[in-house]
DNA sequence: AACAGTTTGTTATAATATAACATATACAAA
DNA sequence: TTTGTATATGTTATATTATAACAAACTGTT
């Protein structure tokens, strides 16, 4: 049976503070922003990172180590993902676009193999920078 | 005028040692494998990898914190990148595919903002590993 | 009550990457 | 030839990112 997935405490603190934030935030400074909260340990903000991650509900940005939350409904689990990144202002915005993540779902390469995974980073500059 | 990239001696060093690697080599597994040619540093592996980067000879895979050279003779720098990574094998491949990265760099998201830049990975099991 | 699964807390450490500073080398312009 | 500019080197130290390992507590079954 498929039910909304219960978040622990800490996976709740986590998310909250990804979710409140405007650009992709670091491991280590959300963990100092929740410190006041009882956090007091790198493990415990990555295994709740982990979780979140593995539920959907937020991504990595692989090239900056930092972390989004995901505002697409789709994305119920973290596998197919798209990203404009500002080079300028760093900022980050998860692209939800039905063609392009259609196009990626059915590509396939030479050989014939297919992928259900991907992440794909875009870089360039936002319109504020250009 | 353009001219063939003259590589310096720690630079031509670490690219062949990336070269002649099967899979994606990290950074302080070079470290480890060059020190009898007398590179005693991190820093010094770090700054060839940004230079190799920076001219195209190599590539980055984000989600593995790992170096590849790049076979592809079209990447003259090293801007639009698409790789197959195995998740049982970790065996990582550069996708050379013509009409993959046109439909990429031709692409423009909702805002009409286009990409210049950008890196795609995608996972699956490769043949051996199905 | 016993259990399996997950979450927590904690200490320690591993792995990845950069800062900062002092030299050295290459090469073109004056 | 010297002066400048850009790039490369060597080195020590440190910052940043991430995981290992262990003990305990909590959750929801059966």
């Amino acid at each position: 049976m498929v039910e909304a997935q219960l978040l622990s405490k800490n996976q709740q603190i986590v998310l909250e503070i990804i979710e409140r934030a405007k650009e992709p935030l670091k491991a280590y400074s959300i963990l100092f922003n929740v410190q006041r909260k009882g956090i007091n340990a790198p493990q415990q903000i990555y295994r709740a990172l982990d979780k979140l991650i593995k539920i959907g509900k937020i991504h990595k940005i692989e090239s900056k180590n930092a972390f989004v939350a995901c505002k697409n409904a789709n994305c119920e689990v973290s596998k197919a993902t798209a990203f404009s990144i500002c080079e300028s202002c760093e900022k980050v915005e998860e692209l939800k676009d039905l063609k392009l993540s259609k196009y990626l779902s059915s590509y396939s390469d030479k050989t014939g193999m297919k992928y259900k995974k991907y992440n794909l980073e875009f870089f360039g500059l936002c319109k504020k920078c250009k």
